[in-house]
DNA sequence: CGAACTGCATTTTTT
DNA sequence: ATGCAGTTCG
């Protein structure tokens, strides 16, 4: 999926589905029948290899389009594909089984749901639902809590679905250590009460297709005969679930192409085996290999200075990036005091590339960990540069959104405990823990879901009158709603749910700045809705396949992660705080070794060949992390780049350098005299105080988070202001200027 | 039941 | 520093 941001400006356009593309290219989409590995490197024009050789299969007649199996692993590589090989052909493509692994194997499981002891309108379960589920199986195992948290055991867990472990495939002495040695046990008791619950999570979708396959030979080979042609992109950031899932589809017939590029490979940390795209070779007989060479992205330098560096990473299928452009700039490299210094490099950068009419959509700022952003974005608000951050929060990850879709699942499926659970006290509708303790208390002992045990115990006097009423409304409104699933419009029926509830109006009189957007968000989902056939339906778009569409076409600086990076490409890169503990990170150094150091040093290989035009890395000698200033080292990628690639420029005058290009100097003191300079006072450093020096109260002022506001203070370099959408904030001054 | 307090960790992220 | 979660107190 190549940029988003920008689809390949420098590749001619194609008049048919097979024109302008190289050899390589060719034999990558002509080469239809067999195992294909196609390694992919960075910029070389994947995409349009994917596209062309789906249409080609088409076109060709070789196969409908219901027998053409895409996989994908996010849902915006597949809509991508799906919309890019409609233009191609002029036509929409109906029927053809393209998304994510996810999606997918949902689709199948649907149709044969019983096959694996579930009902069809199974639910898939979020994380928060799984954190919640296993917190309770901890408590029941008296395991403590802080010492093992719900996610962490969740996350064992999780890695072994990865590797296609059911609880009775996994070895006893794996997660020996974990939660007490109950790790496994645990995990047959998740599994027990997923089941119990008629729910799967992310990791079951994979694995319970696997079994339907394994254990239903007339199933897998309806898909195999069915899918006579399947593409996987990304195949580096597979699990071994999914390569087991692709390699019983693909058996039969072969007719298997993967692509993707094993030095981009930077999701192991949840489960992807760089290993399923170095064995494919030896897993897949007879495969060809196609190597996509030509980069159609970056200049030579940027390219040099990306392959010199990746050289370093051992076991390596190998590519040898070459462009025919033979112009550009070097790579920058710019050593900086602290991240205050860099935050000011960089946003001086933009505005001065900005002022050449350079687009600031073409710039990104790709940093290592997310709360690194912050300091770019404190600069760029005071520089009144427009920005925005990419990745974040989803959309359904929102409280309100998931409290709107519990009520939705209760009514769908009456057995979803969890979802009970999260709305049965949400509104207040004064059932506390005493009450639900009894209700759980007599589920476990029968056996029944949870509102089955409420019906009951509502006819007992076992709880008190007030809890007991309330349970009985409850009930009640839920037994409406769902008589009424049937008959009214479901976007209708939500709204309903939603009001009569009293889910919305707990949000209309809660008073906080987020209170309204919540309510339009609410109203979006509502909206959103209105375009399913079936609430079940959208039920499993929002638990699969909903996304931030916040998609807004301004102009506007990119701030992300590296690893929110992967796959879009800009004019301009920036890539700061290349220094050692932060990037290569300490973390993965010290939990993975070597393997994370590879590991890391793709991700600075993936960020650099984001870059068409300019890249420019930076290192502070100081940061400050959690409040505490720390010196640090140049990162080892930073030497690891070949010298007639870079341009290694230091502040002149600050270090005593006089920039040049092979001035290194700056370093071999830091190395001599590490941690030498009382960091502490290192503020000197620090921008003039303040931006506008004309405030006052009563003044109309525009802040960049916050919109417009009027000032009703002035503390120091504090104010305090009332915003028109925002509400009563307290700011620095130097986020704002004069409306 | 809700508000205040305390302790704690604090990468990367999709489905 | 900060924010979150779990606990404790009124």
């Amino acid at each position: 999926m190549s940029g988003s941001l920008d689809p390949h400006p420098s590749a001619p356009p194609a008049a048919t589905h097979l024109d302008g593309l190289n050899e390589s290219q060719l034999e990558a989409v002509e080469t239809t029948e067999g195992p294909v590995l196609v390694l992919a490197g960075a910029g070389t024009g994947k995409t349009r290899v994917l596209i062309s050789r789906l249409s080609h299969i088409l076109l060709e007649g070789k196969a409908r389009p219901m027998e053409m199996l895409a996989v994908t692993f996010t849902n915006k590589a597949a809509r991508e594909m799906k919309d890019r090989v409609a233009g191609l052909l002029g036509r929409p493509v109906e029927g053809w089984w393209i998304g994510t692994f996810h999606a997918l194997s949902a689709r199948i499981l649907r149709s044969h749901a019983e096959a694996v002891g579930l009902r069809p309108n199974f639910t898939i379960l979020d994380t928060d639902d799984q954190e919640r589920l296993l917190k309770q199986l901890l408590e029941a195992e008296d395991i403590d809590l802080k010492k093992w948290p719900p996610r962490v055991v969740l996350g064992v867990i999780q890695r072994w679905k990865d590797r296609g472990l059911t609880p009775d495939k996994v070895t006893d002495a794996e997660g020996s250590e974990v939660a007490d040695g109950k790790a496994l046990v645990l995990y047959a008791q998740y599994q027990e009460r997923l089941k119990t619950l008629n729910a799967v999570d992310f990791g079951d979708l994979l694995l319970l297709a696997l079994e339907l396959f394994q254990d239903n030979a007339e199933v897998l080979d309806r898909y195999q005969r069915q899918f006579r042609y399947i593409l996987v992109d990304e195949y580096q950031d597979t699990n071994v679930a999914q390569y087991l899932w692709l390699r019983l589809l693909a058996r039969s017939h072969s007719n298997l192409c993967c692509v993707g590029d094993d030095d981009q490979s930077i999701y192991s940390w949840r489960g992807a085996e760089v290993g399923n795209i170095l064995r494919f070779e030896s897993d897949f007989p007879g495969a060809r290999i196609v190597r996509l060479e030509r980069n159609y992205r970056s200049t030579p330098h940027i390219l040099g200075a990306a392959s010199g560096l990746i050289a370093n990473n051992q076991g390596r299928l190998g590519k040898t990036l070459w462009t025919e452009v033979n112009e550009g700039e070097k790579v920058r490299v710019r050593g900086v005091w602290d991240g205050a210094e860099e935050a000011r490099l960089v946003g001086d950068e933009i505005e001065a590339l900005h002022a050449k009419d350079h687009l600031l959509d073409e710039m990104a700022v790709l940093v290592r960990a997310g709360f690194q952003t912050r300091e770019f974005e404190e600069r760029l608000i005071t520089l009144g540069v427009p920005y925005r951050i990419i990745g974040g929060p989803r959309f359904y990850e929102r409280m309100e959104i998931r409290d709107a879709i519990a009520y939705f699942r209760i009514i769908v499926q009456p057995s979803d405990d969890l979802a009970f659970e999260r709305i049965v006290n949400v509104p207040r509708r004064g059932l506390g823990a005493a009450t639900l303790q009894t209700v759980h208390r007599l589920a476990r002992a029968e056996g029944i879901p949870l509102t089955q045990a409420v019906r009951r115990l509502i006819e007992t006097d076992e709880i008190r009158p007030r809890a007991r009423g309330s349970l009985a409304r409850l009930m009640v409104d839920f037994e409406r709603w769902r008589s009424l699933l049937d008959t009214m419009p479901h976007a209708e029926l939500a709204g309903l749910m939603l009001d009569e509830s009293g889910y919305t109006e707990m949000w209309k009189n809660h008073k906080s700045i987020e209170a309204p957007g919540r309510l339009d968000n609410l109203r979006e989902l509502v909206v959103a809705l209105a375009e399913f056939d079936t609430m079940g339906g959208f039920l499993e778009h929002v638990s699969l396949v909903m996304e931030n569409d916040d998609q807004t076409i301004d102009d506007k600086v990119n701030l992300m992660t590296l690893h929110g990076a992967k796959g879009l490409e800009f004019e301009t890169v920036f890539l700061p705080g290349w220094e050692e503990g932060l990037f290569p990170y300490q973390r993965a150094l010290d939990e993975e070794g070597e393997k994370g150091l590879e590991e890391e040093r793709r991700l600075a290989y993936v960020g650099l060949t984001r870059a068409r035009h300019r890249a420019i890395i930076s290192f502070a000698a100081s940061r400050r992390i959690y409040n505490q200033w720390q010196s640090a080292l140049p990162s080892r990628f930073i030497d690891e780049l070949p010298a007639d690639c870079v341009d290694h420029t230091t502040e002149p005058g600050l270090y005593g350098g006089q920039g040049g290009g092979e001035d290194r100097s700056w370093r071999r003191r830091q190395r001599a005299v590490p941690h030498a300079i009382p960091l502490a006072d290192a503020t000197w450093l620090a921008p003039p105080s303040g931006g506008d020096e004309n405030l006052a109260t009563g003044q109309r002022v525009f802040h960049q988070k916050f919109g417009y506001g009027r000032i009703v203070a002035i503390d120091g370099d504090k104010a305090e202001i009332d915003f028109e959408k925002a509400g009563h904030k307290k700011v620095m001054t130097s986020f704002v200027t004069q409306a």
